[in-house]
DNA sequence: AGTAGCCGTGGGAACGCTCCCACTCCCGGG
DNA sequence: CCCGGGAGTGGGAGCGTTCCCACGGCTACT
């Protein structure tokens, strides 16, 4: 194997043996207006025979753009990796950038260094910010769009913010599901809800709520129950609708692992799914395909949350607008045997 | 809130307001070497009160460095995103870099850029690669060194290869597992053996006969059975253990997903575990804590992977010796009560 | 026939830093 | 009393780009 120079080619090299100036090669690299033809395919020749790739650190040191976006995790959404939902965001985060011919700076930021973070991101290396958030109790996006950073936050932090997030219409979802048990004739409709204070909690009961005044069903507040999205409490909860109310005919979970729980009740109870009982979770986590009988749930593409959160931060970054109106992604509905 | 400059501060401001040269404000954010107190004070003072932050690209530009390491995430593995395990590495790896001063910039490499990624590791932006992979049949390792740029690979590739790498102690762990089952007096040890074409496979099988044979146990080929790692494989497998062999009283799974299948299949047999027949698995993953019982484990940490993986590539930076001897992590038995 | 304007071009300047050389002190030894 | 040398310092050069200005040649007007 030939021992390739120890120095990269420069512009400059490649220049001269293009036989054209410095300009010239720079342009033909860059936006490309204004240089003859002859000249663009002397400059191409020499930089696929020289194996040229521009230097980004000179690049970035005169053009103030690094091409660089930071996804940051804060700490107490670390756990959020081992979530195949998180696990495709960044997915899709990851190609689109690619796509852009951006780089992937990911900052796993713990509370110590919180500070610097802060620090780190408003005064170097990249050009935009990319914050996944669970919680609503955060100003850190407003505090770096403060220092000139555009910013974009994956899950909405709570339903009054309207820009710079992007997040799954958890509304339309829920509505979605409860439309549909409705239509297969279900007349007593119960709810296992999410936890109040997370956006997907109470945006999830908002439209099973909105949908069963859509469906001409009453709403009986017996017929509700809080989880926290654990399996666990989806169990417990099903137990206390199932006590509550013998005659309960569907359930509408804000999740897969608690649709799991709620599944594991009934069975023991030894409730039919769905002639007695149809469920319908949401998520559409891996888990939903094995249960018995297979979940029936609302789908959400975390690819496209991805894509879409990377969408919105190239739109900022190009518009020099901090405050792009935020979008909601809409779900669909997976219809599989537990309704 | 008051605006900042639009520019940034840069070291010559530093150095004006302190009174010094531009060389010696660049030694005291630096090494650090012979400068006097004075100058010192006076430089840490302007820098507080400006809030001077030295500008990467121009430091790259003239050092060559970067400070930044790339974890490439090959798009075959992309699914150990959400892995618990693997999230876990991200975020031991996140956090040695950070308090290394180092950057992660995270590449997912999808099978169409397979080629550019090489082009772009090689030409440019990173230090040094973090490689996360499963598969043994990969030569990018060593296509990324012989562009001199150190690599450190989590995970063996395969048995053969002895430098450059972190692994967990599979043998070491698989050995613990046995010699507990044995110690808890079991005779006919079973194994349900993870795929042989992973290290993870053949090297936790290779510590299960290794121990077997340590405990005066016989090796028998019919309490062998071969998984992939899924949970159906491990209720699959241990069908067919208690099928050849319904005396069989332990099982050594060499995953957990396949333990908690097995524990399905053992109840459903009618088996209690542990009276009748012990099960132990390997990994520690989440779902271990919550089986019916808690399953016996063997505990491998994840976030000493991860720092392993960046201990290793810094020193190979430093020393500039690409070849650096590979480190196998000790492992530990958890003794819940499926054994 | 002269000139205004455009296209395509070359190269100086600047980006902000580190490296390194040269310079000034000042101390101690011959 | 002179001189060697170390400690501490200032600032020039250079890293590889992009930006921009000035320039030459050509076309198409007046």
């Amino acid at each position: 194997m030939a021992r390739r120079p120890r120095t990269r080619p420069t512009l400059e090299e490649v220049a001269a043996l293009a036989g054209v100036g410095r300009g010239t090669a720079s342009r033909v690299i860059n936006g490309g207006a204004k240089v003859s033809d002859r000249a663009r395919q002397a400059v191409e020749d020499a930089i696929a025979e020289l194996g040229y790739v521009p230097n980004a650190a000179a690049r970035a040191l005169v053009t103030r753009r690094t091409d660089a976006v930071a996804l940051v995790i804060a700490e107490s959404e670390e756990r959020v990796f081992g979530e195949p939902f998180f696990a495709g965001v960044v997915r899709g985060i990851g190609a689109a950038l690619a796509s852009a011919d951006r780089q992937l700076v990911l900052i796993l930021a713990d509370a110590r260094r919180r500070g610097s973070l802060e620090h780190y991101l408003t005064r170097q290396h990249v050009d935009g910010v990319l914050l996944l958030s669970l919680h609503g109790d955060d100003t850190l996006p407003d505090r770096i769009r403060g220092h000139g950073l555009p910013v974009v936050v994956g899950g909405r932090p709570n339903a009054g913010v309207k820009t710079g997030f992007i997040d799954v219409d958890n509304v339309q979802g829920a509505g979605l599901a409860v439309a549909h048990l409705a239509d297969r004739g279900r007349t007593r409709i119960a709810t296992i809800a999410g936890p109040s204070d997370m956006v997907a909690g109470s945006s999830r009961f908002e439209g099973y709520v909105e949908a069963l005044t859509a469906a001409d069903r009453p709403f009986d507040e017996r017929l509700v129950v809080r989880g926290d999205f654990s399996l666990e409490s989806g169990a417990r909860g099903m137990r206390t609708l199932l006590q509550r109310d013998p005659a309960v005919d569907a359930v509408f979970c804000a999740n897969d692992l608690m649709a799991v729980g709620a599944l594991q009740t009934l069975r023991d109870a030894g409730r039919r799914v769905p002639e007695d009982v149809a469920v319908v979770g949401f998520e559409d986590a891996p888990v939903s395909r094995s249960t018995v009988p297979p979940l029936t749930t609302v789908h959400q593409s975390p690819g496209a949350m991805g894509r879409e959160m990377v969408a919105l931060l190239l739109d900022t970054m190009a518009t020099g607008d901090m405050l792009l109106p935020g979008r909601m992604l809409p779900t669909r509905l997976v219809v599989r045997q537990s309704s």
